[in-house]
DNA sequence: AATACGGGGAA
DNA sequence: TTCCCAGTATT
């Protein structure tokens, strides 16, 4: 451990260069809870240029947490399309209904009290309860990770939950009592502009003498992560029925599995292959349907990379009679909150080439 | 302690 | 390609 003056140096170097280099963004702009919550959450894993644009989108249509409240889940998951972990969004629904509902309106006032919502771990509960409250709890996140870990030398593997705890010790050491909430952003933005994941700016950076990993040359090692995920291959098949009246059919995903509450169209899902025989799947699946003409709409599999699973995705356009169950109407397929990929492919579709 | 869970940007 | 982003919940 580094002696104390060296922990007042630190944070009195990192706030200076805070001041001076801290990006503007809207959510600084304010001490509103739900303001801040919701940016939280929209930035979990996530940038903050991916981030921004959804926090704007969510502010302007839910102004308050009791607006989200009453939003339909749907439109909530909708406006969520495209940013990715669709459990946020679930859960920001969840607790802005709580703090609406059970709570009046207002958000738990502490940090131990912020991690009994859904979707608040102890960085989000540190992150509010810091910037808006001012309470002194630290943040650990990926770029306090690094920061630290570098800084400090600390060649410990950060995928585990005891190292957490250290980093969690060390930044309440460094975390000055009479403003956390600058502190714990300045971290944070020092992380992402300055001490990068990738070729970060030592030759500028203020803790060049003191870094223990610019030193000894392990800035590009540091931190150390060690576990590494599986990627499982996944075969998608996705059926887009178009019956006499050009409706066609989708489908709300509800089992515990990726995409939870999005829409999709009727799918043949394997981990080992894609459809061989379209027309018996079908027959298989849907005994009575009479199908007018099979169409395969993606000559080459799309692929699709999520954190977990390598998607390999098929379309097909089916004519048929009539749809199989609940039929929707092209035009209204946009009311629904669908996978990216799903949304991409039906954007860049043209209806009318789809059945001519 | 491991694993599941998205999508996109940067090198 | 590979990494990883203002992480959390579940097993």
């Amino acid at each position: 451990m580094r002696s104390i003056l060296f922990t007042m140096i630190f944070s009195n170097k990192l706030i200076t260069w805070y001041l001076e280099n801290k990006r503007f963004l809207p959510w600084r702009e304010t001490k509103n809870p739900y303001a801040i919550w919701l940016s939280e959450i929209i930035l979990q894993q996530t940038r903050v240029a991916q981030g921004l644009p959804y926090f704007e989108a969510f502010l302007t249509t839910y102004p308050t947490v009791k607006d989200l409240a009453d939003a339909p889940e749907d439109d909530v998951m909708r406006l969520w399309q495209g940013l990715g972990y669709y459990s946020r969004a679930r859960n920001l629904h969840a607790t802005a209904k709580k703090v609406a509902y059970e709570l009046n309106g207002v958000f738990p006032p502490n940090y131990k009290e912020l991690l009994t919502l859904k979707g608040v771990g102890e960085y989000t509960a540190a992150a509010i309860a810091s910037i808006a409250y001012d309470e002194v709890v630290p943040v650990v996140d990926g770029n306090v990770f690094r920061v630290l870990s570098r800084v400090y030398g600390i060649t410990s593997d950060i995928s585990t939950n005891t190292t957490k705890k250290e980093f969690q010790a060390l930044a309440a050491t460094l975390i000055p009592q009479h403003d956390p909430a600058t502190f714990n952003q300045a971290i944070m933005d020092f992380g992402a502009i300055q001490c990068t994941p990738k070729s970060p700016d030592c030759p500028s950076c203020p803790f060049i003498k003191e870094c223990v990993a610019y030193q000894t040359n392990q800035v590009a090692v540091l931190p150390i992560k060690l576990s590494k995920v599986k990627v499982k291959k996944r075969y998608l098949d996705f059926i887009i029925f178009i019956d006499k009246d050009g409706n066609t059919h989708i489908e709300q995903r509800t089992a515990k599995d990726i995409w939870q509450q999005l829409y999709q169209f009727p799918v043949f899902d394997s981990f080992t292959h894609h459809v061989e025989d379209i027309d018996s799947a079908l027959r298989e699946r849907y005994d009575t349907l009479y199908i007018k003409e099979i169409k395969e709409l993606t000559a080459d599999a799309i692929t699709h990379q999520l954190s977990h699973q390598k998607l390999h995705i098929k379309f097909w356009c089916v004519q048929i009679e009539a749809t199989p169950s609940v039929q929707t109407s092209w035009e209204d397929l946009n009311k629904f909150g669908f996978p990216i990929v799903i949304h991409n492919f039906i954007t860049s579709l043209d209806l009318k080439t789809l059945i001519s």
